[in-house]
DNA sequence: TTGAAAGCGCTAACAC
DNA sequence: GTGTTAGCGCTTTCAA
């Protein structure tokens, strides 16, 4: 068996209160005391149990990550940052894939607050509204990750993507093209990118029109079928800004059965800066996201809040970087 | 506060033990009562406290799954599948990215058994044979994922990486190729897709040279330099394999900055048939794994071995499937 | 500086 | 069918 406190205590002629207070470093205990428990322990090779200590409220150094969509490698590289971050600092991290399905959110919410998990960060959309609430209110930290409600008090850390839209869409206007579509979904964060879309438009003196503008799930096919639209019709943009390097592609691939080559006919730009960047001919020029960062900070704070309970709400807002590549130039 | 199961029990007017054995599901309890529990744990919205149910020695509904690699979109695949089944069955996953260092997959494996995760998922590389040895020992619950130690007794779940190797190799050589390298990583998957495609080779009277293998590590840069030596040689080969997609697309991104064609001048084939075969140009023909039925039947087995302490080891090999797409063709 | 003891929420053996 | 009770391994208050 597994020694347990007891055990411990017993070696050493003391009582559990006080290997208790050694173990987390409280109370006043004589080094010498200290050290030979710390000896004990280390020979017995004794490791507290967790759950009887989070039983007496204390915390149980799991953190639920909520995710839309594993098929997305920018999700991918989100949950490695942010693992990769929990284990320096100890806290695991539980995986919940949700495919912005509101049921599954909910599913995932409950169970893992019954397994008492110490927080979460939300990465799906999460438009169950009431949900959110209740979990402000029960006061379980909560950080929304890559996508805000500025409406809620309630802790983000997000990219701008208002003024990553507005680089995208800028990059293009530099080069000379003046019809400029957008293909998107119905994220929030995808909101942003094209306000910032048409601010760009907008101050550059172009027009934004509403039929430059479709809204489509974030897969590949449908952004194909999406811009498909787009290149058909007899006043077609030069240029596509995909919301999301996935989209983006689904331009791209687009373009191709038309025998439109990128980018001399049609400029195409992404955003994200995933792997597929590089991997797709012509390379894809793309928006990046400071993902280490974003990881690093959302864990950071989300720690913050379990252990010293803090509680003034922050929004983090990272500026993202234009990458140029192949696949958007100057309009012929 | 939260009701406990002695709320529940104050307001039914029993006592613990009734409401635990109806939570349960254990020994006899009228149906009158059983009906009146359940009544009010649901006005109460009861939620059992699993760190006090898992204080007495019940599972915790955590499993561990221990990842190489985030950046190869197959375990995002596997993670997916697995956390879909789990999610299905009331298992949380906890991700666990280990870059195939021992070091880091030894902290895991500590931290969550401190944890107490009722059992893991190995698909990493765990060269560690004593911590191996060790959770056999204890009887931790453990299947290996995607990669096999036939010498060790321990349940696995694993794709047929040697027929993979041979169907890959046996479709190039159908295309008339004679001179076929491969590229792949140490891992013991490859060595098994190397020896389907020695087999192969042998099989169809062609001779395995030696020269043509290299092994690498698994990034897309490193196979491009590994298929550079191979590309170089004045007698060069007609196809290569890589052994998994990201080292093909090394490959294709060699042959391209050589301004060979694919497939005309060099025919190229990968394995795990990831997303990334579709985007590249040409589409990378691959091997297809069964990624859903191998996640399914992972966690399956390991909650199998979970709840009915089932003790038979058993080594799950499921067939892969040759996907041609246009990346391969005959030898000119 | 240390210890006794109550209790976190639940389960299970045993008694009735 | 149902209740009593002793823990699971730990923390923490209060007393010494």
């Amino acid at each position: 068996m597994k020694p347990t406190i007891y055990d411990i205590a017993k070696v050493a002629g003391v009582s559990t209160a006080t290997v208790s207070k050694v173990i987390n470093n409280k109370g006043r205990i004589s080094d010498r005391t200290k050290e030979k428990i710390y000896q004990i322990m280390d020979e017995m090779r004794y490791r507290p149990n967790v759950l009887a200590s989070a039983l007496k409220g204390k915390c149980t150094y799991q953190i639920a990550l909520l995710i839309p969509d594993m098929d997305n490698p920018i999700y991918a590289q989100y949950l490695k940052h942010i693992e990769d971050r929990g284990q320096e600092l100890g806290f695991s991290i539980v995986m919940c894939s949700t495919d912005n399905n509101p049921e599954k959110e909910a599913k995932h919410i409950t169970l893992l607050r019954q397994k008492k998990v110490d927080g979460f960060i939300i990465a799906s959309k999460f438009s169950n509204e009431e949900l959110l609430s209740e979990l402000l209110q029960d006061e379980v930290p909560v950080v929304l990750f890559a996508h805000e409600r500025p409406e809620m008090a309630i802790d983000s850390v997000t990219v701008d993507d208002y003024w990553g839209g507005f680089m995208a869409t800028e990059h293009l206007i530099s080069l000379k093209h003046e019809k400029i579509g957008v293909i998107a979904d119905d994220s929030i964060s995808c909101r942003e990118r094209i306000r910032g879309y048409t601010s760009a438009l907008r101050s550059a003196g172009l027009s934004a029109e509403d039929n430059m503008i479709v809204i489509t799930r974030s897969k590949m096919a449908d952004a194909e079928i999406a811009a498909g639209t787009l290149l058909d019709l007899t006043d077609r943009p030069t240029a596509i800004f995909g919301c999301n390097d996935i989209m983006a592609i689904g331009v791209m691939q687009a373009a191709r059965k038309r025998h439109l080559t990128v980018p001399d006919e049609l400029s195409v730009i992404g955003f994200d800066n995933t792997q597929m960047c590089t991997i797709v001919v012509p390379e894809l020029s793309s928006i990046a996201m400071p993902v280490h960062e974003l990881g690093k900070k959302a864990i950071d704070m989300l720690i913050d809040k379990i252990e010293r309970q803090a509680n003034l709400k922050q929004n983090i807002k990272m500026p993202p970087q234009l990458v140029i590549r192949n696949s958007t130039s100057k309009k012929k």
